[in-house]
DNA sequence: CATTTTTAAACAAACGCTTGACTAATCACA
DNA sequence: TGTGATTAGTCAAGCGTTTGTTTAAAAATG
């Protein structure tokens, strides 16, 4: 049986409460009991038990993570970030996995629930309209993470649409004008939908045509970035830059297109999003965009915990910028 | 205020323990009663409360993973693997991480007691003797995850030994004789040790000379690989074949010696250890010993799930087989 | 119809801790 | 020396469940 405090306050010969109090260095009591109670608590290895301490004071110092997918490297870093920053404030991660699947994500943010987590941290999924409907109703405190959100909830994200832009604007600059993209799928708000309209939105805004026919839609993985340069090399073959909506694909498109025969960046230059390790593993290195996972992680845990203090957030939407990587994948023409 | 199982009893008009029988699904009651009672809770939103449930039936459906690092991908599959199978049990996962640090293990462990975690995984450092003693007294059912650990903890691994010899063998079976070795650290027994161990048998086993100037020691990270390389080929260039104790380690071996002005597999051959995504990005792509980490996970899983029921294991130790991915960067000569 | 059995529910204790209210003894000070 | 503060505790309730025991009523049995 494990020790308890009645074991502590008999063997001292005090009673429980002032056990309690003692070990939560609530000054009550003399120089000596105190002594003899942090003696006999140490001699008995005493550990307090924190569910018939969370039952009471209403706080578990457990914060629930809703996620995608822990084998992603993205997520698994933004998972990484969140750990980092909740144990330096004393809160456990219990982490769950959704597959994106809205089914889960109800089920889970009602196991978090009932499980009274002090917080609720959301990275996973295009959170319909369930999730948030459910979300409010709990009442728990929640950031969400990489997701934009029209709902009133604090989010850390970056911004898809600017910075799918920026990658394509540095394709324009070294003057690629007949540019593909590999797009991840547009269900995907996030790194699907918005992705593409950065990339439309810096071709319109230098005046060069959007082809349709150019976005082939992929599923980030590097096999989709492979069939994804095939199809658009049989139907436009005079392109000079394809820029990856990921770096998987990205590294994909330069494989293919070397099978192809050409030469990257000589004939076709590849640029790709996130600065996955990967992007430096390929030959030649990948261009791309670089995101903060880390970041984004401690920013939204380090956000939960004020909304938790009750603390005022001076931001409720934060974007974290990106950094641009110019590598060997990209040439001026 | 949440509502409660008190809640739910003045409004039907019965008792909290005759609510809690009925929605535990005891048949101790009418069928009117039940059916109201169910609407009630239904209607209120009832969420039972799990702490309050834990503190009396003494189990938490949580379980504690002590784990080294969630940004690294090796790790984080191993994670994923658990969450799958913990989740498919009902339980939930509390996620730690220690960067291996003995202070952080305990501190850990501590922790995850007072949470009263029903079990734990360790997957994480070298398991220190303090570890392993504490460990014992919390007497907390636990399994050990990717460790090779003296006591009788059950674990789940796979043999660096030998799938390191089998990653050798493979080079000399296509003709090379003189073959470098980029290594982790020793002091990491199980990928850093172990694997030079197999390195060194399958040379001797062999009748090849172990010349110690040729292993190098990285970190297990592509530059460190680039740097080892540099070394290597500084100590004697005439090598034909390089092994590396990691992916990453790899690729960067590959890469600095295409920087040296020599070609991979023509002038030297090359493989790696994990089969990380990051061999397929390379050019060309990476030989690797393909270790499972998915299941590696699912299998301790498993495995804590019987000793929780306090099931009987038919086996306590239980290695994993690698796989052996033949890829360009190694050829006969 | 009296007695036993079954059913439907109430009662009460317990899990291990925290915390507000109370008490008795000691101390300080005018 | 009497009054008020302070100190060092005790007492008891409560957090939201589960669960063993008891009870009252209904049903079954002889």
């Amino acid at each position: 049986m494990a020790v308890t405090l009645k074991d502590i306050a008999e063997k001292v010969g005090v009673t429980e409460s002032t056990v309690s109090r003692v070990l939560n260095g609530i000054p009550k009591a003399s120089k000596e009991t105190r002594k003899e109670i942090f003696q006999v608590a140490a001699d008995l290895g005493y550990k307090p038990n924190q569910i018939a301490r969370s039952l009471v004071t209403k706080k578990t110092h457990t914060i629930g993570l809703i996620i995608s997918d822990l084998a992603n490297t993205y997520f698994a870093r933004v998972a990484s970030g969140i750990e980092n920053i909740a144990s330096k404030y004393d809160y456990s991660l219990i982490i769950s996995t959704t597959g994106g699947q809205e089914k889960e994500e109800l089920k889970y943010i009602n196991l978090l629930k009932e499980k009274q987590v002090d917080g609720l941290l959301f990275a996973s999924g295009r959170m319909p309209f369930s999730c948030k409907k459910l979300l409010r109703e709990t009442e728990i405190p929640t950031v969400v993470v990489a997701r934009e959100v029209d709902e009133d909830l604090p989010s850390v994200h970056i911004n898809n649409v600017k910075e799918s832009y920026r990658a394509v604007k540095y394709l324009i600059n070294n003057g690629h004008q007949k540019i593909a993209m590999i797009s991840g799928n547009a269900d995907d708000k996030e790194s699907g939908l918005y992705r593409i309209q950065g990339y439309k939105q810096a071709l319109n805004d230098n005046k060069l045509e959007v082809r349709e026919e150019l976005i082939v839609e992929g599923d980030f993985k590097l096999q989709s970035g492979i069939k994804a340069v095939e199809e658009i090399l049989k139907r436009d073959s005079s392109i000079t830059a394809v820029f990856a909506a990921s770096d998987e694909m990205g590294v994909g498109a330069i494989k293919a297109i070397k099978k192809a025969g050409l030469k990257v960046p000589n004939d076709i230059s590849v640029i790709g999003f996130d600065n996955n390790i990967i992007s430096l593993a390929s030959d030649p290195e990948l261009a791309t965009i670089s995101q903060p996972e880390e970041e984004l992680g401690w920013r939204s845990m380090e956000m939960l915990y004020k909304v938790i203090k009750g603390e005022e957030l001076e931001e409720k939407k934060i974007y974290l910028p990106c950094e641009l990587k110019k590598r060997g994948s990209v040439r001026k023409i």
